[in-house]
DNA sequence: TGTTAGCACTCATTCCCGTCGAGTGCTAAC
DNA sequence: GTTAGCACTCGACGGGAATGAGTGCTAACA
């Protein structure tokens, strides 16, 4: 089932091809490609060989070779060229990631701004759940008049306003109190009970109907499923290339890239350790089966792991997506270890 | 100048009609929508007319007419009949008030979702600045070994995180240190000599390197432009509308959605009181001459103004967007006012 | 035995052109 | 002032014909 050294060649020049100008190649512009110097009718014969292994289709009689799923499997594990990114986007890439660190909240965001950035797909990343972390401290503020602020720091920071009528005072004395409570508690081990030892404490200087509310808005605040949020970054993009060419498909892409539960679970899925490509039909979504996914795990030192995916034509440029995507983690691991250690 | 009510009740008809097909009407059409019992070659003759008066334009010689500019403009100004919202909308934008309400900060959100959701269109609405919202109280909080978060309470919550080693202690007298200096202060007010004071008072007990670090960080985070942000709502749904088909007007217009700065000069732009129209090439961006936009500008009580925005095509349901703009503005207005007033 | 030139064939794309029909403007009659 | 009738315009649609890219096959060549 091996190929030749000569197939593997011109399947990787086909694909290479297809990849820049999406249109079917015939074997006269590979026979071009002086490198191998054969004729077309060579080229021709072992573009049937490969049609009959599966690595290519011919979408009508009269047409060059598209890859098919298959070729495009195989072009990323065995052929692809390695991709070198210009110095020019690296230096872009780590004043982007210096300038930014100190917020280390928006570091997830900028990895996806900037994997977009590098490869021109769009992007999706998932940041990581905080279920784990625990509660460090409540704050209750009065804002205004009739507003008081409530904040929850765990390993992020949540907060609500409610409209109730409550004194500086009376703010200081119930964050005591619920700090009291919460405080190292995860975020799921809340439950109404533990809210109600809050108000039976707090019984004494609250009136019942305001304390009702601030609890209810707190409770809500601290179990509000610890969503992993999902950022997407670039999807227009995707209106460049003649695969959407038709605003029907790129309306439902478009739609599918906006439905985070969909994108959840995109995030959710079993992609193996370090940078892997997901080919057309090996994707679950029925919209992505003409498109690739290349997705990246991540592990954050503080705990807590996401996924980052670049989403793009089933004809992507994997090799620049891989390269982008190995870059951005090494960058990125660099600096978290520099401000882990250093200073 | 003015028109017979003949003339506008066949202007009205007209542009009715072209706002469902987006086809040009023909004067067949027109004359079979018995309500006024004339023949078509009456209303050619009125149609004739209209066009002459700049309300109508004819795309070819052999083709139905079409609203102008300045017919959309009397169409909005004399002619557009109130539009009855749905007994069911209404409980349904009830209902979605009432169970996000105690959010504040989030209740813009919901307005421009509960907009698009309404009239169908695209909405972008900008939140109020807290320019002038003085700082309730700053906390520092350590969150894991190497990370401290600050928290930032205005009327809204700003948060970031420093990657510094800090102990739990070290934390509370930074943020009485803190609070002392800046508590009752506008964010814009803070210099870097108001950071100076505070770093003069903890340098006792805190390590230079570390101090320099979260004091800038408070720094940028505090002064951090208390940016006008907006939130565009069902861009999608541009795709829709036969105005888009080609993707690359698709795609000019969805780039233009996800650019905030344009989108914040477009909210700045003066759209005078109430509810109002602003149609085609009244518009001062390039990118909308075929688009209009209805816009609102809303008060909070607590302060802060901002405006909502539904982008539709020209055709847009005129009518429509005005009545669910007043009922969103009229349903909000109620329920912020229950909640001052009220328990 | 592998490679190549040549040739017939296929098929998507493009362009042209005739037909169709929606819609107009004009005129003459009511 | 209104309407019926009619000639005219022009975009949309559809059916070839021409074009050309690309193939498969065969026979000759090294």
């Amino acid at each position: 089932m091996d190929l030749s050294d000569r197939k593997k060649k011109i399947l990787q020049a086909i694909i290479d091809e297809y990849i820049g100008t999406a249109e079917p190649v015939g074997s006269r512009a590979i026979s071009k490609k002086e490198n191998l110097g054969l004729s077309s009718a060579t080229i021709r014969n072992e573009m049937a060989d490969l049609e009959e292994m599966g690595y290519l289709i011919q979408p009508h009689t009269s047409a060059g070779r598209i890859p098919s799923d298959e070729g495009y499997r195989f072009y990323v594990n065995s052929l692809m060229r390695d991709y070198k990114i210009g110095m020019d986007a690296v230096a872009q890439l780590q004043s982007m990631l210096e300038s930014r660190v100190s917020l280390l909240d928006k570091l997830i965001r900028y990895a996806g701004a900037i994997a977009s950035n590098l490869t021109e797909y769009t992007t999706v990343i998932s940041a990581p759940k905080d279920d784990d972390s625990e509660i460090k401290k409540v704050d209750v503020v009065a804002v205004e008049s009739h507003t008081v602020m409530l904040i929850v720091v765990t390993r992020r920071v949540r907060s609500a306003s409610v409209n109730v009528n409550l004194s500086g005072e009376g703010c200081e004395r119930l964050a005591q109190l619920i700090n009291k409570s919460l405080a190292g508690m995860k975020p799921r081990e809340v439950t109404r009970d533990t809210i109600e030892e809050i108000k039976d404490g707090a019984k004494g200087f609250i009136k019942d109907s305001a304390l009702d509310k601030i609890l209810g808005c707190l409770y809500d605040t601290v179990t509000a499923d610890a969503e992993t949020e999902i950022y997407v970054t670039n999807a227009n993009s995707i209106l460049r290339y003649p695969e959407f060419a038709d605003v029907e498909k790129a309306r439902d892409m478009l739609s599918f890239l906006d439905d985070k539960e969909k994108l959840k679970k995109l995030a959710a899925a079993d992609t193996g350790e370090g940078i892997n490509a997901t080919i057309g039909k090996e994707n679950d979504f029925e919209i992505l089966q003409d498109s690739s996914l290349v997705s990246m795990n991540y592990t954050l030192p503080s705990g807590g792991a996401g996924k980052l995916t670049v989403i793009g034509p089933k004809r992507m440029n994997y090799s620049k997506v891989f390269a982008s995507l190995d870059l951005i983690s090494n960058e990125i691991e660099k600096l978290v270890n520099y401000y882990m250690n250093g200073s």
